[in-house]
RNA sequence: GCCGAUGUGGCUCAAUUGGCAGAGCAGCUGAUUUGUAAUCAGCAGGUUAUCGGUUCGAGUCCGAUCAUCGGCUCCA
């Protein structure tokens, strides 16, 4: 058989082999480096035997697949070690992810000495160096196996799997696991590992199941690789903007008000202020939108013909008691159906469409205890509401004006780079959960689907993450621990206009059903603060900061020339302050840079010089003596022009 | 909602076994009039998240509630 390497390099064997023994063939270094080895692009466990011409990659932990398996096996060592010191806890299951891997397991919570203890027991384990041997049985033998064995997790994941399937094992030394690999040759292999932290987990992922202990952990091939990502996390964290918003007067929670309701600030609102007027002026005079301004609660009655009253009740804020009062109200989750009755309150010629109405629109989620966090997850938030009433024969093209502006608003931020493009479907199989026909679902996902591949967008397909009434586009970003969270999304719904019974009159005079899209431009300004602190890690864009520039005068002499300073950078619209203390000027400059301000202007004189102004910014440094009048000129371009400024600021460094 | 952790001035943190709640930064007042990362002195600021219990005595021990954090589930 031949053997095409990665390199595009051949070799060829009499008999079969084992990737394992190809990779010791090649040299004994790679045999000690591979993890796992890729067979015509599938992921194959070293002991694979290699018995017919292939193209062969070997990998290593330098490689995403090769990592994983790494991953893959600290987890069993994981899962070994928590066997040692803690016998009856039951197994359930341990895979790698993208940041590391887990282990789920049944016992009572780890607690941070629970996690170092059995670190110290994984070093022992890896030192140990038990070879990892791989075995089968058959679905019987292994159900029989894990029953006797007392790990009912197992059983029922050998249960769930195809009858008359061979059941895939690996075993270390004394400790035996079902799974599919694949694993390294020996846990000696693992040089740097870490457990980062413990928490609950459903069994399945399945709220109704029973809560599991899962650990979570890393590993890398090497010491200072591991090294360099627990930095890097800790950096992350600098960056919450949970704890750096608050730090930075843009917003606060207060215990009596409640949970999810967060209090901006007068300087978060500056920025949420910036966000807003550039939206609401960027929709309404370049992209066609007119503006309504809707009730922020409704009766019941208008939930139940939207549906939402039977989907989204538990997510309302219901405002009486059904049982007792007469009308019942509810603080609204929602705006579309409220812009429906703006389109309703008139007939209306297909001429007119497509309508594009826009609201900055304050919506209510009852959202569950435990989900709040931050500015990110809240229970009352004001998006960049928007639904377009249109033909059908328009749809495509109004939704790639959606998704066109979505882009626009994410590039003007600089965020362009740090999202994920998603095409939320429904799922099949949970009827339930939706209403429509699935030929209607399926049209409309392809039509999404086209438009996506037609403008080059990279995206991923989510089954049953689509709205009750039709598939959408998300369009997510991460946060600075690794979640990700929807920040805009574009849906296409072709079924409320027949629940609200809206309509245009055609060229021919008939009535017909028009489409709709819901959408935002930005998404929600409370979540689009949260990432916009956590992307500057507060050192916003110069249009956006609260505080554009301050004024420091060298000595109290200079106060008077300050203040003219300051009303000319006022008169020409630039948010600035002025820090008349009697400080020195270095102790001026570092509280300008610990509070974030983009710009400082030092005023005094030098020698001969009077009233020398001098600028400082945080991306520069000192740029020297400028006239104020260059100085206003230009900052002025900068905010007008919303430029981001991509060098490094001096902070970061 | 579930699992776990946490809660002491605006912020960061102290407070031996249960024994008088303390410091730095920020703030205020005064002095200093300063040339690019911290001038000096003073003052003020807390019913230790809330409520209840144990105790001669609770920041510390116990219970409940509220909030915050990390996850799970859910979600924009």
């Amino acid at each position: 058989m031949i053997i095409t390497l990665k390199d595009g390099s051949t070799k060829e064997y009499a008999e079969a082999k084992s990737i394992y023994d190809i990779a010791m063939d090649i040299s004994e270094g790679l045999a000690r480096m591979a993890t796992a080895g890729e067979m015509d692009g599938e992921v194959k466990d070293l002991r694979s035997v290699v018995d017919k011409d292939c193209e062969l990659n070997i990998l290593t932990a330098n490689d995403p697949k090769g990592l994983a398996a790494l991953r893959h096996t600290t987890s069993h060592v994981l899962a070994e070690a928590v066997k040692r010191l803690r016998p009856e806890a039951k197994l359930a299951i341990g895979p790698s992810i993208d940041t590391g891997f887990y282990y789920d397991f049944e016992c009572r919570p780890f607690t941070r000495e629970d996690l170092d203890a059995l670190e110290k027991e994984m070093k022992k384990i890896i030192k140990e160096g038990h070879k990892l041997e791989h075995f089968t049985k058959t679905r019987e033998e292994a159900v029989a196996y894990f029953r006797e064995k007392e790990e009912p997790y197992k059983v029922e994941l050998v249960q769930d799997l195809p009858e008359g399937e061979e059941i895939s094992f690996y075993s270390q030394g004394d400790f035996t696991d079902l799974c599919a690999g694949p694993h390294l040759m020996s846990t000696k292999s693992i040089k740097a590992f870490k457990l980062l932290s413990s928490s609950g987990a459903y069994w399945r992922g399945d709220e109704h199941n029973a809560m599991l202990q899962r650990i979570y952990g890393t590993a890398f091939a090497k010491k200072d690789e591991l090294n360099a990502y627990l930095e890097q996390l800790e950096e992350a964290k600098k960056r919450d903007h949970n704890k750096l918003g608050r730090e930075m007067e843009l917003f606060t929670t207060v215990d009596v008000i409640g949970q999810g309701l967060p209090l901006l600030m007068p300087k978060g609102v500056i920025m949420v202020q910036q966000l807003q007027r550039w939206i609401e002026d960027l929709e309404d005079h370049e992209w066609g939108y007119v503006r309504t301004k809707t009730p922020l609660m409704a009766k019941s009655d208008l939930y139940k013909i939207s549906g939402h009253w039977d989907h989204y009740k538990d997510g309302m804020f219901v405002l009486g008691d059904e049982e007792k009062d007469k009308e019942v109200f509810a603080l609204r989750p929602m705006t579309c159906p409220f812009q429906y009755y703006v389109y309703k309150a008139k007939q209306h010629s297909y001429k007119e469409l497509p309508l594009r109405y826009g609201e900055t629109s304050t919506l209510f989620r009852n959202e569950d205890s435990g989900e709040m966090h931050g500015l990110t997850r809240v229970r009352q938030f004001t998006i960049s509401e928007g639904h377009l009433i249109v033909r059908p024969d328009q749809m495509v093209e109004e939704f790639k004006g959606c998704l066109a502006l979505a882009k626009y608003c994410l590039e003007t931020l600089g965020l362009q780079d740090d999202v994920t493009f998603h095409l939320s479907k429904w799922d099949p199989q949970n009827r339930k959960k939706y209403i429509g026909e699935p030929e209607v679902w399926n049209e409309t996902e392809g039509h999404i689907r086209s438009i996506l591949e037609e403008l080059n967008v990279k995206f991923v397909e989510d089954v049953g993450e689509a709205a009750f009434y039709g598939p959408k586009v998300d369009i997510n970003a991460k946060n600075v621990y690794g979640k990700e969270d929807t920040m805009i999304t574009i849906q296409w719904d072709a079924l409320l206009a027949e629940q609200f019974d809206m309509y245009y009159i055609d060229e021919n005079g008939s009535k017909i059903r028009p489409y709709i899209i819901h959408r935002t431009s930005l998404g929600c300004y409370e979540r689009t603060l949260a990432w916009l602190i956590e992307k500057y890690a507060g050192l916003f864009p110069t249009w956006l900061c609260p505080e554009q520039v301050r004024v420091l005068p060298i000595s109290d002499k200079y106060h008077d020339y300050a203040r003219q300073v300051e009303k000319e950078l006022k008169d020409n619209g630039i948010r600035c302050s002025i820090d008349e203390r009697s400080e020195k000027i270095g102790y001026k400059i570092r509280e300008a840079r610990v509070n974030k301000v983009p710009y400082m202007l030092v005023v005094g004189a030098k020698e001969q010089e009077e009233q020398v102004v001098s600028v400082r910014s945080r991306y520069l440094g000192d740029e020297g003596a400028k006239t104020l009048d260059s100085f206003v000129n230009d900052i002025c371009r900068e905010i007008r022009t919303k430029e981001i400024r991509k060098i490094v600021p001096q902070d970061e460094k």
